[in-house]
DNA sequence: AATAATTATAAGGTACACCTTATAATTAAC
DNA sequence: GTTAATTATAAGGTGTACCTTATAATTATT
């Protein structure tokens, strides 16, 4: 997909702002990738067309606020996994860096928290810059993480085992389908949908991924 | 480059063969990734030339040596990294499978070595299956064997006894560690670090192995 | 041996992210 | 205000891995 070079574009114009309103100028990235002037404008139209930058002929572009998201999401998981080089596999720091750069392109949101949640929730990389906040994505999340009240849309199945699949098939819950949760336990979650109720166990529920309004 | 699909396809015939001799049908691969049999046959055809598959037309594709070591390698890297989304970061199990699918490339073969002491050198997978011991690259070299002028880094210490490890320490000679060599005699040799130069019996140089750039 | 099924290969096409060369538009400097 | 520098854009090209359609070669079946 377009993602991970357009993610490393954004990460790129976050490090390289000032100030968030002020715009980077085209010929900054240019440098910092290496890449010809006419490849960078090539990109960054694309960018602008996602609504991820916001370009200004002549100055440069500006993070829109998906843009931004998208950006400290990446920056997150980069310093995330340079402490678990340098932590937990005791890869030298200097080296962390460029193997992080890799490995952020590597993991889901879900990953990257759990990876958070080992680290002990670290607020800073090895070299001292400070590790963004997660963002409860406004995008997916675990239909099993839900409190009860919550409600959105059945985004897709992580999974596809045909027995999970029936499974969620006979109760309804597909793709597109609109839910409330209305009650959870340890090993069951209760979820209205648009004309019944369904019962599914927990670990079921932790294949199926939403979006939540 | 060709490099991540490619093992993709080594790793795919690996899983696929039944008794190394007998030739993988192109007919498996088509239907093991889903792509068109033209496509299939394109990328035999690339890992032909590259010596990594040794392809027997109307039959199928066998691994070469190379190949096979590659395909290993892979498999290692991806049930390493399953053992890590389960044992460490409590991923569902039947998650980690597609998950390691994207950090398997996303590592080096140094990190892989780091990644499975840290687990305690799992034996297999989550799933059960066995996890391909660690092969000894075909660039690793011992300290002790190189020129004059040469230049590499550290990769691992052969041998761990406290001593050696003290010594080796002591002077900065440790994994990741880069170093040209300045000079050698028959019993001593004299490596330049990053920040200093140190002095090394060729016997303890020995149990040094490195990999040269 | 003839036909059916598989497998191979040729030809041409798509998308992506890069490239170079060349020209046009705008901004900055004198 | 004219020139110089920067920035934008147009046009055409590269390599990788995928695609479809169509035809040739081989193997399997009857």
């Amino acid at each position: 997909m377009l993602q991970e070079h357009a993610e490393e574009y954004l990460g790129a114009i976050y490090r390289l702002r000032t100030t968030p309103d002020i715009p980077v100028p085209l010929a900054q990235l240019t440098e910092y990738f290496g890449y010809s002037p006419v490849s960078v404008h090539e990109m960054v139209k694309k960018l602008s067309a996602q609504e991820w930058v916001a370009y200004h002929p002549y100055q440069g572009v500006t993070l829109t606020p998906t843009g931004q998201k998208v950006a400290l999401a990446l920056l997150r998981r980069h310093r995330l996994w340079e402490r678990f080089l340098t932590d937990t596999l005791h890869v030298p720091w200097e080296e962390a860096h460029e193997l992080a750069g890799a490995l952020e392109h590597a993991v889901t949101e879900e990953v990257t928290e759990r990876l958070a949640t080992f680290l002990g929730d670290p607020a800073s990389c090895p070299h001292g810059a400070p590790i963004p906040p997660s963002m409860p994505s406004i995008e997916e999340r675990c239909l099993a993480d839900l409190p009860t009240g919550a409600r959105g849309r059945i985004t897709r199945v992580s999974q596809e085992s045909a027995a999970l699949l029936h499974e969620l098939g006979t109760r309804g819950i597909l793709p597109g389908a609109l839910f409330v949760i209305a009650a959870q336990n340890h090993d069951e979650i209760v979820i209205e949908l648009a004309k019944h109720t369904a019962h599914l166990p927990l670990k079921s529920a932790q294949m199926v991924r939403v979006e939540l309004f």
